[in-house]
DNA sequence: AACACTGTTTTATGATATGAAACAGTGGGG
DNA sequence: CCCCACTGTTTCATATCATAAAACAGTGTT
């Protein structure tokens, strides 16, 4: 998993830690924690006690295991405001959200995954949640097709060959051939559709906005539930309205306007 | 503003740079940071590229300034699910949503400030937005003084001895006295309300959530435009639905259920 | 009561973080 | 146009600080 461990220096250690509490599991304990990384216990005994006095993990008094600390949410202000695609973007995604009544969200590539950085929920009944923070393989999902689909080839290469393709649901494509060709389509077609890859039931829309460079910066998605994706004359709307909303979001990041 | 600095072990340095990075401000310079926190520029240096190559900054080429990095959007799945408050206390934020038409959100305390950790937008076109991470000192509206009001008496007595109170809007209550009349009346009627405290034209109604204790966790909030606070049937129908929503919760949460 | 687990503290040793100073770019003003 | 003042970055000898093994101290189970 990680790199050559050993040979880090504190901080690096430290990270390497802080790391492992992005993984859905509700707490860690030190021995545990020291094998999977290859530190000594007494180094990530020390390490998790200057992380607690900060506050980015806390540590259940009960069993004295260790759990992500709530400073993380923290950031999201400063994260949300220095990012231009948010705060640009809202305001298309509240377009595309009042013109299909279905959840509209945002999403970006981090380290190999996507992930949801901004989302408007559908105000009906039932509707598909995608919330901030969500992540999911690239080529699991409208939404990470679509932004694996317009990267650079080289990100592509590198993608594919560091990673490793398993089913996230059974309809979830994993043959590479199928994968390279329907990652081909959506190039052509301009947005990518998805249904079931990632959750039974739910289905996906995604188109990408660029930069003025015309390099992908995210991809603007729709995630809508298995019936009203099946109807067509809804899934034509909500493909026009995603796709022009897009087009004018990456107009709004520049593109198209020969700046530099 | 951080603690007697210098003295501080590598990985606590870091941390004090990666803190820095909550303000909202778009970026650092290397010298900025190193006056800031007395650290030496080749110092700070060092710990941001480390903090670079985990991407937990990133760093402008063009000016060569640092910024937050993307991972911290990484960190929120995880904080949500360990989260009880948030896994069993959605349903009722849907709740409350469906049954006002308002915006929902859930706030906690974290190192002296309210802190939005969920929310449900109104789906009204004139709506209050409380994006998830959105912080508050604690005097400063209806959700975070419900959060003060219930506090143990210490940790207000801390709090009050070590911040100081700055208006954030001209409504925003800064004589102690009235502040205290203010938590004590809260305390008596159970919810919290104000009106522009924090954002002009914004008002905002909120009820705690305990835990088995008796401790508050929580609290439950409405963010309402002013327009539509000031209509009595709708103000008393919100309170009467929040209050509800907000005992239901605390149940669930354990409280009153004698269980240890 | 013995065991097999935890998390935590101690310790001498040697690796590594440190700040001053020099270096290297950049942009603005006279 | 050139200087100056400002960036971020690299170097390097010094001494601090992180390290892992082992002992310690709790905990729950058998």
């Amino acid at each position: 998993m990680t790199k050559d461990t050993q040979k880090l220096n504190s901080i690096e250690k430290a990270l390497e830690i802080m790391l492992k509490f992005q993984d859905i599991k509700p707490s860690w304990g030190i021995r545990e924690l020291s094998t999977e990384l290859g530190f000594s216990p007494a180094t990530v005994q020390r390490i998790l006690q200057v992380l607690k006095s900060y506050e980015f993990v806390r540590q259940n008094p009960k069993n004295r295991q260790y759990f992500i600390g709530n400073i993380f949410y923290r950031f999201l202000e400063n994260l949300n405001s220095s990012n231009d695609l948010i705060r640009i973007g809202h305001k298309f995604m509240e377009e595309v959200a009042s013109a299909t009544h279905e959840t509209v969200h945002l999403n970006i590539i981090e380290k190999n995954l996507r992930i949801c950085i901004d989302n408007i929920e559908s105000p009906k009944v039932l509707k598909a949640g995608m919330p901030i923070g969500n992540q999911s393989p690239l080529y699991a999902g409208a939404s990470a097709k679509c932004l694996l689909a317009f990267s650079t080839e080289e990100f592509q290469d590198n993608y594919f060959k560091t990673t490793e393709i398993t089913p996230v649901t059974g309809n979830t494509i994993i043959q590479p051939g199928k994968l390279f060709k329907e990652l081909y389509k959506i190039k052509e077609q301009g947005y990518a559709l998805s249904l079931g890859e990632r959750t039974p039931g739910l289905g996906s829309l995604s188109a990408p906005v660029f930069n003025y460079k015309g390099q992908i910066l995210a991809s603007l998605s729709l995630a809508i539930p298995e019936i009203r994706l099946k109807q067509k004359d809804h899934l034509s709307n909500c493909i026009n309205i995603l796709t022009s909303a897009s087009k004018s979001f990456s107009k709004a990041m520049g593109l198209g306007t020969g700046k530099f």
